[in-house]
DNA sequence: GTCCAGATTGCAAACGTTTGTTGCTACGAG
DNA sequence: CTCGTAGCAACAAACGTTTGCAATCTGGAC
C-alpha cells in the first residue's frame, strides 16, 4: 500500500501501467486523437492516469508542439486602476481555452517593452495583448515581432495594422461635451492627455467635434495639454487654465487623475466644485463616486475590453490568416455631483 | 545578403556558424559554465549567437533542467487595489533574476484554489506566493502540493508550517487605537473582518489588546463581525453598531472598504464624521486621502511585501531545506481628517 | 481460399537544450 | 624522451511528449 507517486508521473508510467504504448496513452488522453483507440484502451488509460495523478510536462508537450499555451500581456502598470480590470477580462476569457498569461508592466519605458518582450518570445509565448501602444509605435514593426498575432487593446496606433480593442474616445468626449452644454455651458475648458496617445488625441478630438458640432467656439486659451495622466499634471494644467484670462465654467479632464489634479487646484484656489466649475473626468475609476463631490465622469467597459481583446487574439492565434478588426466598445456618461448648470454671473 | 532569419535561431545553427559543436556553444552562453570554454571559443559563440539574434527556447531547457524560472501567485482578486502592488513586488524582485510569475484569480472559492495550483503545477512553477491563505488551511496539505516552496503573503495560517510576509495586524490596530485614546476617545467600537483570516482575527486582538492595557473596556457591544471585506458589509455592521444601544465616539474598521461602507451607513443616519464618530479605517487604499472626510488608516507596505516574499520563495528555491521564517512589517498609522477630539455631551 | 479495407497499436524520430564522459592536443616535469 | 596533466572541445544520452508511418489483426466480399 506504500503510495509513493513522489515524483511526477510520466506519460510512460501511465503507459506501463494500462498496458499499452506510451504513443497510444498520448492519443488516449487527448481529445483529438482520442477517435482513434479502442473504447476499452482509452477507460485503462483514462483509469491509469487517474491513479498515478498524472499531469502532461508541460514543457516536454511544448517542445514537441510549439506551442506553448501561453500569452504575453504588456501594461504599462498594473497600480494604476485602469488595468486590473482588463487583465481580469483576459485572463478569464484565456482560462477555458486552457491559455495562461503573462503579465509585465513596463511603464513609460519604451527600453523595458524591448526586453520584456524579447523576454515573452524567448518563453514562446502565441501572442501579446498590449496595452502600451503609442498612436506611433514602430517597436511593433521590428523583427523579432514578425508575425507574431498581436492585439492591442484599450490605446491604439494610427495605422490599423493590428487588431485592437478599444472604447470610442471621440464618441467619449462628445458624450460629456453634450452632458455640459445641456447644462448650458458654453466655455468649456479641456485638459487633454498626451498627444501621442490614441486615448488622448480622440477625447480631444472628440471634445472639439462635440463643441464645434453644437456651433460653439472651442478656442486654444481653452486647451491645455498635460503631459502625462499623473494627478500632478491635472493640478498643473487646470492651474494654468485659471491663471490665463479666458473665463470658462467647466472643464473636461481626458482622465480622472486628471480630473482629480484640477480639483485640488480649484480647491487651492478657493473655487468650489460644481458651483464654480464643473468637472468631467474619464475612466470611472473606483471612489470617484465617493469624493468631494462625486465624480461625473465617463465609463468604460474596461472588463469587456480585456476579454474581447482575448478572444480576438486566440481567433487570430488559430487563423493566423485572419482579418484584422479593430473592435469599438461603447463608453457611458455618468453623472454625479461634480457637474450642474453654471452659476449665471 | 538575403537575410532571413524567419525561423527562430536554434543552437546548433549559432554552433554551426561560430565552428563547434553544440554543446560548446550551451557552455559559452551560459554564465555558469563559461569558464570551460576557451577565450576566442566564447567570442566567436558570443558573436554568431547575435548575428543570428538566437534566444534559447525556454520549453527545451525546462525539459532538459527541470526548471521551469515560474513561479505561480494566486490572490483573491487583482481588482482589489490591495493586490497590485504586492503584485509588482513580487514581479519586480522575480524578474533580474530571470523568474517570470504565473498569476490567478481565485476569488473566495477554494475550490477554484484547488484547479489553479494544479494548473500552476502542470506547469511546473517552482514555488507559489500565496495570498489566499485561511488561518486553518488544509489545502496547503494535501498531497499535490507536497514539498513545493510556498510562502503565503499578507494573510498567514495559524500554524506557522510555511514561510510568509505579513503586516502586524496586532500593532497596526493598537496604533489606532492609541491614536484615538489620546484623542480622548473611551468607547470605541470595532468592525471586525473574519475571523477565518488572520488579517480580521489579528486586528481584533490588537483592538482588544489596545483597549486592555489602557485599562479601558472593550465590551461585546462594541464589536461587530463583517462576514467580508466588502463595503456592503461595513455599511451593515455600522447600522447595526448604531442600532444598539450602547454608546460610542469612534469606529475602527478592520479595513478602508468596511470604513467606507461604515461612513456611507453614519451619512444616511444623519450622522457626521468626524464630528459625531471619528472613523479609522486599515489599508490606505488609493484615493482614500480624497474622500469626505480623508481617512484616517494605518498603511501597509504592501509592495514591500510582495518584493520580501518573492525574496523568501526564491531562497527556499534554491535551498530547499531552509528555515521557516515568518516576516512581519510595520504598519504606520497615517491621520487624516476622518478622526478628532470626541465632542463633550 | 484470397484479398482488401479498416481499425488499432507499436515503432521511432523528432522538438532544442544541458551535461557526464571521452578524446585530443600540447606542455611541463621528471 | 616519456609520461602525466591541464585545457579544451566533441560525442551522445537524456528530458517527456507527439505524430507520421509501418505493422498487425480482424472480418467480410469475392
Amino acid at each position: 500500500m506504500a503510495e509513493e507517486p513522489s515524483e511526477r508521473a510520466t506519460l510512460w508510467a501511465v503507459a506501463r501501467r494500462a498496458g499499452v504504448h506510451a504513443a497510444t496513452a498520448s492519443r488516449a488522453l487527448n481529445e483529438a486523437t482520442r477517435p482513434l483507440v479502442a473504447p476499452d484502451t482509452i477507460a485503462r488509460v483514462l483509469r491509469a492516469a487517474r491513479d498515478l495523478n498524472y499531469h502532461p510536462n508541460h514543457a516536454a508537450r511544448s517542445l514537441r508542439t510549439q506551442r506553448s499555451m501561453t500569452i504575453g500581456v504588456v501594461i504599462p502598470d498594473i497600480t494604476n486602476s485602469l488595468f486590473p480590470p482588463i487583465v481580469r477580462g483576459i485572463e478569464d476569457f484565456l482560462a477555458p481555452a486552457g491559455y495562461v498569461a503573462l503579465v509585465a508592466n513596463t511603464g513609460r519605458d519604451v527600453d523595458r517593452e524591448r526586453v520584456v518582450m524579447r523576454e515573452m518570445l524567448a518563453r514562446s509565448v502565441e501572442g501579446i495583448v498590449l496595452a502600451t501602444a503609442r498612436r506611433d509605435y514602430p517597436l511593433l514593426e521590428e523583427p523579432p515581432l514578425r508575425g507574431l498575432p498581436v492585439v492591442l487593446v484599450n490605446r491604439v496606433t494610427d495605422d490599423a495594422l493590428f487588431s485592437s480593442v478599444s472604447t470610442d474616445d471621440r464618441l467619449g468626449a462628445r458624450l460629456a461635451v453634450a452632458h455640459l452644454l445641456d447644462l448650458g455651458h458654453r466655455r468649456i475648458a479641456h485638459i487633454a492627455g498626451p498627444d501621442s496617445l490614441s486615448t488622448g488625441f480622440g477625447r480631444k478630438s472628440g471634445y472639439l467635434e462635440g463643441m464645434r458640432s453644437a456651433g460653439v467656439s472651442a478656442p486654444a486659451s481653452l486647451l491645455v495639454a498635460a503631459d502625462s495622466y499623473a494627478e500632478e499634471e491635472g493640478y498643473r494644467c487646470a492651474s494654468e487654465l485659471l491663471g490665463r484670462r479666458s473665463p470658462f465654467t467647466a472643464i473636461l479632464a481626458a482622465n480622472d487623475m486628471l480630473a482629480l489634479g484640477a480639483l485640488r487646484a480649484l480647491d487651492e484656489h478657493g473655487f468650489r466644485c460644481p458651483e464654480d466649475y464643473s468637472l468631467v473626468g474619464f475612466n470611472d475609476m473606483p471612489l470617484v463616486d465617493r469624493i468631494t463631490p462625486p465624480l461625473t465622469t465617463i465609463r468604460l467597459p474596461q472588463y469587456e475590453a480585456g476579454s474581447e481583446a482575448a478572444r480576438l487574439l486566440l481567433d487570430r492565434i488559430r487563423q493566423r490568416d485572419g482579418p484584422v478588426s479593430a473592435v469599438l466598445l461603447a463608453p457611458k456618461l455618468v453623472v454625479r455631483r461634480s457637474t450642474c448648470p453654471p452659476t449665471p454671473v
